[in-house]
DNA sequence: GGTTCATATCGACCGATGTCGATGCATCGA
DNA sequence: TCGATGCATCGACATCGGTCGATATGAACC
């Protein structure tokens, strides 16, 4: 659903003409969002398993502590790249398609402004 | 032209199945070379600018010293964004259009695997 | 050759960030 | 109610990265 307070939420194509300051920060943190392999790695396993993920089932491919891959999952879902459910013990983690689609959008640079 | 010293030459879409560690670190080298707001205006003015900019036209509209404009510069070329041309005494940079695109065919989630 | 100018590199500083062990907080099952 | 389980938070540590002044490099001009 992608509220007012993830980065995505502030972004503007690269293409718009005189970026602000504040577009220029939410641009970057949602790009420093995937600055990260292990967050490329985390957004690679949602899009490959359509199904949401609980942190139980990341930290061994990932290679990581428990306490690391809730905060690289904290990272993503406050940049709005993904969204959090809670199911009884479990947190489930899912691919925001809006937040994915709107992101390609930042760097279609062709259809953006020309 | 996109030589292999690059980030982007070492990128696969994120829907790929099963990234590796290379592949997953040059994903993410070349989104954290965008993870810098003023690293966000200059690709900004690159693309709006159609034409090459000089550092000493970068300095003011960003407000930041020489040295960092060149480091910021540096970052974005070994990311294989931009293009560097010598021309006298200045260096002319340009976006590089082929590795936006690319860039953009990362984010592609639908169809890049689907 | 010497001067000037544009840029790159170096060194240092410091805040941001990735990492993990320990701990806290819910939730579920017995 | 109690222990077990899954996850978030905290605190500490090490590293990375942005920033700038000082300096080096290289090109143009006289």
């Amino acid at each position: 659903m992608t509220d007012a307070t993830t980065a995505v939420a502030g972004c503007v194509p690269l293409a718009a003409p005189a970026l602000s300051n504040e577009e220029a920060e939410a641009t970057a943190r949602l790009f420093a969002a995937l600055g990260d392999p292990h967050r490329v790695k985390i957004v690679n396993l949602l899009t490959t398993n359509r199904e949401p993920v609980c942190v139980c089932n990341l930290t061994r491919p990932l290679g990581l502590a428990q306490p690391t891959v809730s905060h690289h999952m904290k990272k993503l879902v406050e940049a709005g790249l993904l969204d959090r459910e809670q199911r009884g013990k479990w947190a489930f983690y899912s691919l925001n398609h809006e937040a994915v689609s709107k992101l390609a959008g930042l760097i279609d640079l062709e259809g953006g402004s020309q």
